[in-house]
DNA sequence: GTCTATAGCTGGATAGAC
DNA sequence: GTCTATCCAGCTATAGAC
């Protein structure tokens, strides 16, 4: 019993620090700097334990990125259960800690297959439960709605965080209190002020 | 006179093509394949010219974003002009052919210091450009601009722009017409039907 | 201006010992 | 499970012939 354990919990701890690792990388160095060797002097690991894992470096990305796409998602679908849901959906959807890997990701996916079509499932699964969401929120306001559907909305603010998170990255901030403001004057019209965050 | 003029045409074609393959294999592979080799062999030419003419690889990916950027910058200047301002900025912003590369040129700014730097000199730029023209547009207009302030209208068009872009080459276009919609929606309250483009 | 040749490095991946 | 050792490929960059 304790011999089992402990070779489950060394598997389960190496596997969880290699994909770390390389999240670590990922984020600071940008994905192509994420390689084997790199990946196991982080985690105190050896190299040839990444094959014995994930069996090649497509499948770890993979896996990293179902990682933190399932943890958003529960995310998501904890914001769209609260008291002002528009105001939780924001927040969720502006999360600074997760915009900055997604967009290694989307850059990783021009030449990686597996995961374009990771990231194009996961993305349809996502705008699915958001538009499901709003549609079934923005009809309880009526008139009070427009001048946004629920799949303009949606689109608005997706685009707005993202773009303003890329730019941010680059240092630029001109006119994005404005653009932030645009979408938190509607929010504050229809669910009133934000009450936490 | 003669060899002169051939030596300086034979240099700019070879330079030329040399940025030509370069940007190709970035639209087509990705900014990750983007090598000494593979230009070369693109452009019918010896690996070895990429560093007669450019030095280093940042120099050639510095140059070839600068050539795009110029054209860019100087299409806008022009769409501004226009009788129907507006509707050429939102064209000239949304235009396809721009947009691939530019999202390239992002990914690479992650890893490349000298392309980080270029793009952020470039995007301030075109933003000063957008918001004064903007700013002096909506001001003829008064209180029908409303609700779009002249920074925001401005974040607005190019978040969902590069986002659609984005989405689309991953082939998702889940509400994708709902959002122009939202945007060319207010153009026309404002300059009438677009009339050309 | 264009070429060949090559140094020097880093990468993915595998075989096999322990 | 974890390690060492190694193969082979690709890359940037430079030296030097033509």
């Amino acid at each position: 019993m304790k011999s089992q354990r402990d070779v489950t919990a060394d598997s389960v701890t190496t596997r969880a620090a290699l994909l770390d690792a390389a999240e670590q990388i990922m984020l600071e160095q940008g994905y192509a700097a994420v390689s084997t060797r790199r990946i196991a002097a982080l985690a105190g690991a050896n190299s040839a334990l990444v094959y014995y894992y994930f069996g090649n470096m497509d499948n770890l990305f993979v896996e990293l990125f179902r990682r933190g796409a399932d943890l958003s998602y529960q995310h998501q679908l904890d914001a769209l259960q609260s008291a002002q849901p528009l105001w939780a959906l924001w927040d969720s959807i502006h999360d600074q800690s997760r915009t900055a890997l997604t967009m290694e990701f989307v850059a990783l996916a021009n030449h990686r297959k597996a995961i374009r079509i990771e990231i194009t499932e996961s993305s349809k699964r996502f705008r699915a439960l958001q538009l499901t969401a709003v549609t079934d929120i923005l009809g309880k306001y009526g008139e009070r709605a427009l001048p946004y559907t629920p799949g303009a909305l949606v689109l608005l603010m997706s685009s707005i965080s993202r773009f303003l998170r890329m730019e941010e990255a680059f240092g630029i901030d001109t006119c994005h209190a404005e653009a932030v403001e645009l979408i938190e004057t509607y929010l504050r019209d229809l669910e009133g002020a934000r009450s936490m965050r």
